[in-house]
RNA sequence: GCCUCUGUAGCUCAGUCGGUAGAGCAGAGGACUGAAAAUCCUCGUGUCGUUGGUUCAAUUCCGACCGGAGGCA
């Protein structure tokens, strides 16, 4: 089975810089790993990495959506995996970077072989539902989870069969995923999250998801309930202050962040690097030696 | 200066007819298979402002003092 390389680690914690770095010192192209940066128009909330951060490097996998679709994992896993066949074939190493850790597992283990249900509103009962057709999946979720039923009920209602049949049927793994990840004190990773969200404002949050609503985005797709998206819309329609705003985009900010370590933690074995990007590298360096991931 | 209200968890407050206390928010931990920057779950001991008094027992009642808010002068 192929190796792939990944970067990973929470928001702001320098995962683009490395990406490049190493990209450049390993002659590779990065292939994004975001639900966010997929989207077209969504530039300064995303932190999609510019020209300049990118040194010439080249980046798969940003703006491959418009921003009134919904993008899915399916979908990605589909894309991503097809872009990093082609630059395996040209003999170019494909360096994932991104912090979506569903969309890694996507691409790497594969998904269940569901086919595109469309998405139904199952009502005020839909647990019991639920809990009717499908209770081993039911029994796993909160009955408050109404994403996650509402899930559930999707695929009963058009495949006929249950999610968890599904589910008990996984297709073989395609890729070994071997991951680094960066990892810094939470307070360190909290100003560096307070100082993005700051820069995101002063680089005109406001102005670009203004123009995303103008340009007929509704306010509940996936890609405007995006952190940074949806406190800047609730202070353009509903009048939340503008500083008020700042301190949700950060607090939200944060808690994405845990959400991210939980995940790269516990779902996935990832390889920890500590420190700066200089540092990284050289803890990068050893660790391909000792794993001997690039070949 | 006098009067009234107020001081309880990081914040906003509830409460104990006297037996050392609990909500929301904040925070922390966790789950996660096509919305995932989404969605969901779990977690509450703190000199009850300080100090005397009454009492078997005071955060609770009484006094003084120190903060804070308002009113009258």
């Amino acid at each position: 089975m192929r190796k792939l390389l990944c970067v990973v680690g929470p928001t702001a914690s320098g995962k683009t810089a490395l990406a490049v770095d190493l990209a450049l010192r390993l002659g590779g192209e990065i292939v994004g790993c975001d639900s966010q940066q997929v989207y077209r128009g969504l530039d300064i909330g995303t932190a999609k990495p510019t020209l300049e951060e990118l040194k010439g490097v080249k980046h798969h996998m940003l703006d491959v959506a418009a921003p009134h679709e919904s993008y899915t994992a399916g979908r990605y896993a589909k894309e991503a995996g097809a872009c990093i066949d082609d630059l395996f074939a040209a003999n170019k190493l494909p360096i994932m970077c991104g912090g979506t850790g569903l969309y890694l597992r996507a691409l790497s283990k594969g998904l269940a072989e569901i086919p595109e249900c469309p998405r139904l509103n199952h009502g005020e009962n839909a647990y019991e539902i639920l809990m009717e057709c499908d209770p081993e999946y039911a029994n796993r979720l909160s009955p408050n989870d109404r994403q996650r039923i509402f899930r559930g009920l999707d695929v009963f209602v058009h495949t006929g069969k249950s999610i968890s049949s599904f589910y008990a049927d996984i297709p073989p793994q395609k890729y070994e995923a071997v991951c680094v990840g960066i990892r810094r004190p939470r307070e360190e990773l909290y100003v560096r999250i307070n100082q993005r969200v700051d820069d995101m404002l002063t680089a005109g949050l406001v102005e670009e998801t203004l123009s995303l609503l103008n340009a007929g985005v509704p306010p509940n797709s996936a890609a405007l309930s995006a952190i940074g998206y949806r406190e800047t819309v609730s202070h353009i329609l509903e009048g939340v202050s503008l500083a008020d705003t700042a301190e949700l985009i950060k607090q939200n900010s944060r808690r994405y962040a845990k959400r991210q370590m939980t995940w790269f933690t516990n779902q996935e074995s990832v390889h920890w690097l500590e420190g700066d990007s200089e540092i990284i590298f050289d803890s990068f360096t050893k660790f391909v030696d000792i794993c001997g991931v690039l070949c």
